[in-house]
DNA sequence: GTGAAACTTGACTATTTTAGTCAGGTATAT
DNA sequence: ATATACCTGACTAAAATAGTCAAGTTTCAC
C-alpha cells in the first residue's frame, strides 16, 4: 500500500500554507518552489481543495491562496477526500465471482479489509492541519 | 492508498489454508476453486511465501502445502513482507529535490508519515492468522 | 514404470494508475 | 495595458498491477 504523490503533495502544499497569516494569499508559484512541486500538478490540486472549500482563491497580481476553515478544523480526512485520496482495501463489488457483495455473502477475509480501513482513516480524521503546523514548529526549536 | 490483489490474496489463501488440520496438504487448485483467484497468479504467491517459511510444500500427486508455523505465529506482517506488501507513505530518498534525505533535512511533514507508516504497521503486526481464523469461524455460528 | 496431479520458475504482456505536462484560457492589481 | 496568478480540460509517458503463458520437475497411485 502506498500513498499517492497526489495526496501527500496535498498536505504538504497546506502545511506549507498554513503557516503563513491567513490573510495574505500565498501564491502557488511560491509553493511549488519552496516544497519542489510542479506549478501545474499544484494548480489541479488545489482546483480540488478549492472546489471542497478547504482553500479560497484570490484572482489577479497579488493573488493567491489562504485557508477557507481554521487549520484546527482542517483534518487529514478532508484533504484526503478533496484530491480523491482514497483508501480502498477490498475491490469487492455488486457482482463478484465468489458472490462476496459485502453485505448478504462476505468474503473469508472481508471484516478484516474493513477493519483496517477504518483504522487507517481513524488515523485522518483525528490529525488536522494546526496539528501538523504545530509539530513542525517544535521541531524546528 | 490501495491494498494490492497480491497482498489480499495472500491473506485471503492463507485463511483458508489455515482453517485445515495443517497435517494434510491442500492444493492451489483447491484454493484457486473456492476464494476465485488465478491459479498461475496463485502459485507467484505462494513461490515466495515458501521462500520465506510460512509455508511448506509437498509435491506430486496428493500435494499442496500447509503451513510452515502455528497459525498463531504468523502475523499478517509476516505475510505481506513475504509478497513484497509493503506500506510507503513518502519516496524521500537520499538525494531529493528538497534535500530531505529523512535524517539530517526532512520534509515539512516527513513526521507525520513515518506516524503513518507505524500506524498502519502496528495493525499488521498485531493480527495473527489465528485470530482471523477464529474471528471467521464466530460469524458463521 | 508410467501417467496424472501438483509444485516450480521465469519470462512475458495487457491494463490501469500515476504523475505529471501542455495549451489555452480568465480575473485583477498596479 | 500588462504582468501575475488563478482556472480548465485534454493529453501522455512511465510505472505498477494483475495477471498469463510456457516449460519444466517431483512424487504418488496404480
Amino acid at each position: 500500500m502506498r500513498l499517492t504523490s497526489k495526496g501527500r503533495y496535498a498536505v504538504m502544499a497546506l502545511v506549507d500554507l498554513a503557516r503563513f497569516d491567513n490573510i495574505t494569499p500565498v501564491s502557488l508559484r511560491d509553493i511549488s518552489l519552496r516544497q519542489g512541486i510542479s506549478l501545474d500538478f499544484l494548480e489541479q490540486i488545489f482546483s480540488k481543495l478549492r472546489k471542497k472549500e478547504i482553500v479560497q482563491s484570490i484572482r489577479g497580481t497579488q493573488g493567491g491562496y489562504i485557508l477557507n476553515r481554521k487549520a484546527k478544523e482542517i483534518k487529514l480526512t478532508n484533504i484526503f477526500d478533496a484530491v480523491d485520496e482514497k483508501v480502498k482495501t477490498v475491490q469487492c463489488k455488486k457482482e463478484s465471482k465468489k458472490g462476496c457483495n459485502g453485505k448478504t455473502t462476505k468474503c473469508l477475509t472481508h471484516n478484516l479489509w474493513d477493519e483496517l480501513e477504518s483504522h487507517i482513516n481513524n488515523f485522518f480524521e483525528e490529525k488536522s492541519l494546526e496539528d501538523l503546523v504545530k509539530d513542525n514548529a517544535e521541531r524546528r526549536v
